[in-house]
DNA sequence: ATGGCCGTTAAAAACGGA
């Protein structure tokens, strides 16, 4: 079973190479992010004809997130929105997923955390209240539902090893110990570094900023994660970047991140 | 060798992204 996660920065530029990922790749669950478009302009009908059910929460011009699951799966229970937190961003869906040939189901988180913009802002503030709210309604949902995925675009390194530049951007936005904490508190959950059980290694990111060449120089930052529960931890098998889909005409500066579960 | 972005918007420069 694969399951990914990505920040495609518009789906309404991104949904050509979306569904070519789909129909190359055929992951059984993915959350998007940055739909950048309200619910009304969500193409649910080229995604069903691709295959897939859809579940989302649209914005006009900024965020937006959703969760496609491959058909004959299905997805239930969903929740918009962080119950907890008076938010007028789309950043957070949930679902109770169950993919196709499986018999288990999964909950499902995805969430599109703040930029934060710049330590000390008000959008760094909005940042560490957004994520200490994700923190408290986690928990909860933790005890309901032992087999849990939390991914998608986090806007924070773990550590050094996620930075393309770690003298450079120590203290940076995406680098503080302030936002290192909040995934730190993630983990002390319960929650697992998918990518961590299996590399340990540097220099393996997930974005990559548009310009000065950086993504051929690989100067980018390992923002986008996929967490899972306890229960899932043994079931981990492989982490892939899908550095590919960076090298397309009109690529988003986030490449996808797929988990492959047994 | 050096510098080079992209997507959005009541629609041109401004904003946000990271």
């Amino acid at each position: 079973m694969q399951i990914a996660t990505w920040n495609v920065n518009s789906l309404a530029v991104r949904l050509p190479q979306l569904l070519d990922w789909l129909a190359e790749r055929a992951p059984d669950v993915v959350a998007l992010q940055e739909l950048k478009l309200p619910d009304d302009k969500f193409p649910h009908e080229a995604l069903a004809q691709a295959g897939y059910h859809a579940a989302w929460l649209g914005q006009k011009t900024y965020n937006g997130v959703a969760l496609l699951v491959r058909a004959p799966g299905t997805l239930t229970d969903v929740q918009r929105n962080l119950p907890g937190l008076a938010d007028e961003q789309a950043r957070l869906i949930a679902a109770t997923v169950r993919p196709a040939g499986t018999e288990a189901p999964l909950r499902v988180v995805g969430v599109y955390v703040p930029n934060g913009q710049a330590p000390g802002s008000d959008k760094f503030a909005y940042k560490m209240r957004w994520l200490q709210a994700l923190r408290d309604w986690l928990a909860d949902e933790l005890a309901r539902h032992p087999r849990l995925v939390l991914m998608g675009d986090f806007n924070i390194t773990f550590d050094d090893r996620d930075v393309w530049d770690p003298e450079g951007l120590r203290g940076a936005i995406h680098c503080t110990d302030e936002e290192r904490a909040h995934l730190q508190a993630l983990l002390r959950l319960g929650l697992h570094d998918a990518l961590r059980l299996l590399d340990g290694g540097a220099g393996l990111y997930t974005w990559w900023d548009y310009r000065q060449l950086a993504f051929p120089k690989n100067r980018g930052l390992r923002i986008d994660h996929i967490l899972v529960s306890e229960a899932l931890r043994p079931l981990v098998r492989a982490c892939a970047i899908e550095r590919a889909l960076r090298k397309r005409p009109q690529p988003s500066d986030h490449a996808p991140l797929v988990l492959t579960l047994n």
